[in-house]
DNA sequence: CATGAACTGTAGTATTATCTACACTTGTAA
DNA sequence: TTACAAGTGTAGATAATACTACAGTTCATG
């Protein structure tokens, strides 16, 4: 669906975007699962041709490297999860995750602090608007 | 991997975790995109050979319903976000949807009294353990 | 400059997901 | 009770994903 990630690929996409340019057997060596050397350029070369990731030849071996920003691939993972169980609203996300996941003293203050810098910055924003 | 679903089973997940049992062709009607009804009844099929579904026969057709709860999906596909995105920390991934998520006033003060509701529920607990 | 470890390219196969076509079945209403 | 609209089952096509095997290429090194 869309131009989101197949499991396979984002295990791969997930060792680029953490430990940036490496050749293949850098890759193997980090891939989560054992998986042989010509499996995994096969992937590669899918991820390439799809354009999510590039390449350059240093030495003798391609180095690949993710274009895809991570950032934007989270996003479009989290409007579907937003949209598949809470109507679309992200809003509403966060609401549920807080409602439903573990959290300690710490990550909640955090959290409220988080929120509390987020409302500062609206105001902020929309003051200037008017100026 | 592992037990998640499909682009194609999600959408139909869905439709049936939003409007309750229903017979293909009404799901069909629902559908977010133009699917045959054999095609549809094809996923059916699959959703109910992996337990996602049952259904019954009311009249001529059969009746399907989600037994595989919405909640529990969501709590996979957020484990598999975090992992991804935020080294697996679920108070990370919350973290990271107040910063990048576009919040109103009104939707940023429900989430720090969330998060304060949160903050007294784990207390409570935190003492009755002691008792 | 020969050699071998480290790479590469590619052809072929297995599996899974999805869709299509079509013939058979069933309930109901005239 | 017959006819047909609404449903059903299933065989087979297609495409994408994933994996395996293997032969050819390249570069550093003695």
């Amino acid at each position: 669906m869309m131009s989101s990630f197949t499991a396979g690929e984002l295990e791969i996409m997930k060792i680029l975007w953490d430990y940036g340019e490496q050749k293949p057997s850098e890759i193997q060596g980090r891939h989560p699962r054992p998986i042989k050397n010509a499996a995994l350029r096969f992937q590669l070369k899918i991820l390439f041709e799809k354009g999510h990731i590039v390449r350059r030849k240093m030495g003798k071996a391609y180095y690949y490297k993710a274009v895809t920003p991570r950032k934007g691939a989270f996003k479009k993972m989290v409007r579907r999860i937003a949209e598949i169980y809470c109507q679309g609203s992200t809003a509403g996300l966060i609401a549920e995750l807080i409602k439903t996941e573990k959290l300690n003293e710490a990550e909640i203050q955090e959290l409220k602090q988080l929120a509390e810098e987020k409302r500062t910055t609206n105001l902020a924003k929309k003051g200037s608007r008017k100026s």
